[in-house]
DNA sequence: CGACGCCTTGATAAATGTCAAACGTCGTGG
DNA sequence: CCACGACGTTTGACATTTATCAAGGCGTCG
């Protein structure tokens, strides 16, 4: 059921506007949904792990366009496959009201960042991935820097330097590359608001 | 199907947490989803107008509650009838996985504003609301300055201010009241970036 | 008229963005 | 193994945007 298919480092998935005919599922590795704005600016819609469903549409566009973020692999299913087979079989159209439930509930979370301060949506955003790539205090961020400014609407300085005053605070420790400890979970889920 | 229910200005319609045992539509006038924090600031998720469904919920608790902006009739669908419908109908399922869509798509939008400046937000916002309420270049907005900030995360002073010039641009006007005239529509589409 | 709610305006502070440069890390090739 | 280069990240000085606090105006309804 659907064709595996691996993607290297910042290879395009699929693009804004391109029909819509597959859903895709990360089998492996990190994908980000993404959406360039006329004068150059990137909003960053969502990172999907492995085992998350991506690319659902409602329209037969995509909204967003979908980039690997490491080497991944991404399973596409054929959306017909889906439609038709919801129009008998229950079974699938529970899956997709499942699938834009999910949907619905990250977007929600993510718009609930965007409005509130810098601090904030770090300590959210650390917390979000905490949860979602191992449950552990050790991170490993498979994302850039310049990722997480998009995903949440900041300037890569201010999530540089907000991380920095997480770390002064003694939240979380900042270790070499994209590695992050959570020090105090309750003090970060505070600042969450 | 389903009881219709008259609100006065300001009434809840269900709160945040509450089981989600209904799924509504607004008949007439208008509805504000939102979301309270814990130091007070609030958030709008959205309005809906007539014709628009809200309420739905993939989990069995409302993630955020409703309130009727004005005096509104909304309709209270039971969820059961439908989700047990959707069991043997494919009908009533492909209404649900529609209306996830539409407001997958409305959460979408909605996300994109909150990444943009303040000019681009209430650009954004007024043209969303010409397309909503009429088509018509003369709006009569049915929410307070206080809705729209905390719609777009912005003070209610930084909406005033940020309307005054666009006003001053020429791009709007602002009569008495809840009423702006929309008088240069490609320059607001321009900001919308 | 007066009171209340809502909106605007002004002065100032705080948060975030911008531009520029330095620094680290990591992979590559000598 | 070390030196180098490319890339991503941090830091600094400064500009801009937005928030905050406080006051004033304006419409509406008793």
């Amino acid at each position: 059921m659907g064709a595996s298919i691996r993607y290297s480092r910042n290879e395009e998935i699929y693009g804004e506007g391109e029909p819509a005919g597959y859903i895709h599922k990360v089998v492996s590795g990190a994908v980000r949904s993404c959406k360039v704005f006329s004068d150059g600016r990137r909003q960053i819609n969502g990172f999907y792990l492995a085992g998350d469903f991506f690319g659902l549409e409602i329209g037969d566009e995509h909204s967003s366009s979908a980039e690997s973020i490491n080497d991944s692999e991404v399973l596409a299913v054929k959306r017909r496959a889906l439609a038709s087979l919801s129009a008998r079989d229950t079974e699938a159209a529970n899956l997709l009201i499942m699938l834009s439930g999910k949907e619905l509930n990250r977007l929600r979370g993510h718009t609930q960042m965007l409005v509130k301060s810098a601090h904030e949506r770090l300590a959210s955003f650390l917390l979000e991935m905490a949860d979602r790539l191992s449950g552990d205090s050790l991170l490993e961020l498979p994302m850039s820097r310049q990722d997480i400014a998009d995903y949440l609407g900041l300037t890569i300085e201010t999530v540089s330097r907000t991380l920095v005053s997480l770390e002064a605070s003694a939240a979380i420790e900042i270790l070499a590359g994209r590695r992050v400890t959570l020090l105090d979970h309750s003090a970060l889920r505070r600042m969450t608001a």
